[in-house]
DNA sequence: CCTTGCCTTGACGCCTACGTCAAGGCTTAC
DNA sequence: GTAAGCCTTGACGTAGGCGTCAAGGCAAGG
């Protein structure tokens, strides 16, 4: 099949096909009036490629999957460089989960905090002699 | 105080203070050779803009905050735009974390399944008449 | 013959938050 | 006077994964 069939079948766009081919990715042959040519083969490769991605995976990453199917193996995670891929990948989503609660948790603290001294004001908020502060995009007001 | 100190005082560089002004996030007056001059009032504008980065939050979901202060307020998320800065912003996280951590399952059961398949090899990859396929980067054979 | 639709390579655009270099001016210390 | 160290604006570079023209070739249908 042409590049974009192969695009269609895989649902994505010849632009990535070329663009994954140019990161040595994927591969083609080619027929006599240089058109790329692939095969069920090229396929299941790309949709490794996808797959990964889907999960958040950089490109860099999925190329041990790739070599791995490439080198004749039945998945592409049938090889010891994909195990690791796979192992370094989850310690990085635990450390970003973990970092993503913890701001999680700061930033409701904050709003928390922040609603909370709305309606006691502070002692110094309506000082006399300053003037009242005006909220820019409060609406209403005005 | 000039551009250098206040990029020190807030553990940043020149460079960005620069280009905060260029978005309109922070301003500076001028002395006569063209230095530009901070106040105090500047670096608490400077450490909000700050904590909410190191929160993740783009430079433009600091904008309500800066405006916040700089109409007079105590703290930057003393306005209503700010929280709901924060109320996105939780959503935000929130949405991402489940992705996450729907993600870290299915990375999690894929290294589970190919390590067990790697113990219980497949009837077909042993299949006679197909060449062993070799791993890239195994090392040691060969 | 002409249009349509697929293909080719090349190359710039995007987006964020700056890093880094270039060329030059001001001030201060020595 | 000159070197050091601060400052100025301008402008290109970075990273990732493509999107989006541009200009042109090839094949098939009418």
């Amino acid at each position: 099949m042409r590049i974009g069939e192969l695009a269609a079948r895989a649902g994505t766009t010849t632009r990535t096909l070329r663009y994954y081919e140019s990161r040595g990715l994927l591969s083609a042959r080619r027929t006599g009036n240089g058109y790329r040519t692939y095969d069920e083969n090229d396929l299941k490769l790309l949709r490794q490629i996808r797959t990964l991605q889907d999960f958040g995976f950089d490109l860099e990453e999925t190329r041990p999957f790739v070599e791995c199917l490439r080198a004749g193996h039945p998945e592409g995670d049938s090889c010891p460089a994909s195990l690791q891929v796979y192992r370094r990948k989850l310690d990085e989503l635990d450390a970003l989960i973990g970092e993503l609660r913890a701001v999680r948790e700061k930033v409701g603290q904050q709003l928390a905090r922040a609603e909370s001294a709305r309606d006691e004001p502070a002692a110094d908020a309506v000082a006399p002699g300053g003037p009242e502060p005006v909220c820019e995009l409060g609406g209403e007001l005005r």
